[in-house]
DNA sequence: CCCAGCACGC
DNA sequence: GACGTACGTGCTGGGT
């Protein structure tokens, strides 16, 4: 009987626990070979992150600090990563069986440390409601795929390369010579040196001229070159990490894009995405926004995507109870139309485009802890306008002021604060007598709570879509989650059903003091459903 | 091979 | 006087 034969009936069986590192990685390879992995999971990589959120979580790491043990390292196997490192089939039964034994002796040392600290921490929930049921649904997600439409990217990567070309040769001319423009420091060289566009350039720590798109936006009224370089550096861009680098990823025996969801990686709870990054598909710029044409569903499918509206800033409204944010939000009117009217003591229907503007910024600033120095930055304008406008803000909204103090109290406190579903971000230079370490644990104690729970709660929504999804037999699939924003591929014939499920489940993933709203659209390609 | 600087997303 | 908005991934250049 082979091994597989063996294993499949406990792998399949929804009565046995599963206690595994990187449970992910497992179902997929199992996936392969057609085995559905049930039942409910403890993985110690995420029970981890639960704990630590801020630390990284390979096992190897793990045994060395809470079992004092070395495990073998899978290199002493099939070698260095690189051309040459080979596959687990090359290593030798007899080899192969150490350390695939000592793994799961690990793995299970480790499970028997960090459930106990999981439940003493108060992460039980968390743990057992979100984070373990979210790895086979992520797992799924990752399998599905998404298709890329490479004759539509190549359209793109045409126009790109001529007005990269073009571009560049302008550039020499009003440089008047030749040099790498992808070169932050030759670039700096040009523009401060050989052009003296600025004397009092700043410089980065290590002591080259500061050329990013804020610097240069300011300077670009001085000499024609600075558009152009700023618009060379866009096309770039789009062209090596999109345009030309996802094609490459395409699965050969899919034919789709299958991206990784790192569920143990951002310190506040998000997920993130890697080979490729689905997160950062360009979206604001018209020209980027062309790469989301190039995403489209498969045929007879169309694609859903779900969005929390303004989820952050509702948050502010619902932890803070700061009473007039609230009735903003449930007046209905455009949040930032409504901020600036209370700053600026107008009439909602009086705010002008660039009072609600400064509003916008306000609010952004506000849920990741801006200084007024920060905020004079941002919106170029003097300190003594940015603080009467902070002045404003908190007296627009004073519950907020005395939210934000109370979370770096609790910090202080605590030394950590935590989500409305009980996560926690450790804030270990809260006390620190260098300013900006405190400064930053400051920030964090008012931005962790925040994004987190927006984090807990579009987990939470993921969980009871698939449920759903499963119980209901749509053969419409969940395929990307942008931190507050899911993809679906959608049947035609299911859309009716399957939007008002998503909406549903979004919305009611939690229940605060504001509604949280979902503005949703479809389309035969991401940017049409965006 | 690693880090800095930069740019994309939320 | 310096610092100055959270969280990520990935590219290129440039030094080792």
């Amino acid at each position: 009987m082979k091994f597989l034969d063996l294993a499949r009936p406990l792998l399949e069986n929804p009565s046995i626990l599963k206690i595994g590192q990187n449970i992910k990685f497992d179902i997929q390879v199992l996936a392969n070979y057609d085995i559905e992995v049930k039942g409910t999971l403890f993985d110690t990589m995420i029970a981890h992150y639960l704990l630590e959120p801020d630390m990284r979580h390979n096992m190897n790491l793990l045994s060395e600090i809470y079992l004092s043990y070395s495990p073998v390292h899978i290199e002493s196997l099939i070698g260095e990563k690189g051309n040459s490192q080979k596959n687990m089939r090359s290593v030798p039964d007899e080899k192969l069986k150490e350390y695939a034994v000592e793994d799961a002796d690990v793995t299970l040392q480790l499970k028997e440390i960090f459930e106990p600290k999981i439940r003493a921490e108060g992460l039980e929930p968390l743990s057992s409601k979100i984070e373990m049921p979210l790895i086979p649904v992520l797992a799924l997600m990752e399998r599905n795929g998404v298709i890329l439409d490479t004759e539509e990217l190549k359209k793109i990567t045409y126009g790109l390369r001529e007005d990269i070309i073009s571009l560049e040769k302008e550039i020499y001319v009003l440089a008047g010579m030749e040099f790498n423009i992808s070169s932050p420091k030759q670039l700096g060289d040009i523009l401060f040196i050989r052009l003296k566009l600025d004397d009092k350039a700043r410089l980065t720590k290590t002591r080259q001229f500061i050329t990013n798109e804020e610097i240069l936006q300011r300077l670009a009224h001085k000499h024609p070159i600075v558009d152009k370089v700023l618009e060379y550096r866009g096309l770039k861009k789009l062209l090596s990490t999109y345009v030309e680098a996802l094609p490459q990823l395409i699965d050969a025996r899919t034919g789709r894009i299958h991206t990784s969801f790192n569920q143990a990686v951002a310190a506040t709870g998000r997920l993130s995405s890697n080979n490729p990054n689905l997160q950062n598909i360009p979206v604001r710029d018209e020209r980027g926004r062309e790469i989301r044409k190039a995403f489209v569903p498969a045929p007879g499918c169309i694609f859903l995507s779900a969005d929390y509206s303004q989820i952050e800033l509702r948050l502010m409204a619902h932890l803070s109870k700061d009473k007039n944010m609230i009735a903003d939000f449930l007046s209905g009117n455009d949040i930032h139309a409504a901020t600036a009217a209370k700053i600026f003591g107008v009439d909602i229907k009086d705010v002008t485009r660039e009072m609600r503007g400064k509003a916008k910024t306000a609010n952004f600033g506000i849920i990741y802890g801006i200084s007024s120095f920060g905020l004079s930055e941002r919106l170029n304008i003097g300190r003594k306008e940015a603080k009467d406008l902070i002045d404003g803000y908190f007296n627009s909204y004073p519950g907020v002021k005395i939210y934000m103090e109370k979370s770096i109290k609790k910090a202080r406190e605590a030394g950590y604060v935590t989500t409305m579903f009980g996560r926690r971000r450790y804030l270990r230079d809260i006390q620190s007598r260098n300013q900006m370490a405190r400064g930053n644990a400051e920030r964090n104690a008012i931005n962790a709570p925040i994004q987190g729970s927006a984090a807990d709660i579009i987990k939470i929504a993921m969980i009871r879509i698939n449920d759903k999804l499963k119980s209901g037999s749509f053969k419409s699939k969940m395929i990307l989650q942008v931190h507050d924003e899911l993809i679906f591929e959608t049947v035609e014939s299911e859309l009716d059903n399957l939007r008002e499920m998503v909406i549903a489940e979004m919305s009611g993933a939690a229940s605060l003091d504001v509604p949280l709203k979902v503005d949703w659209g479809t389309g035969k390609n991401w940017l049409e459903a965006h």
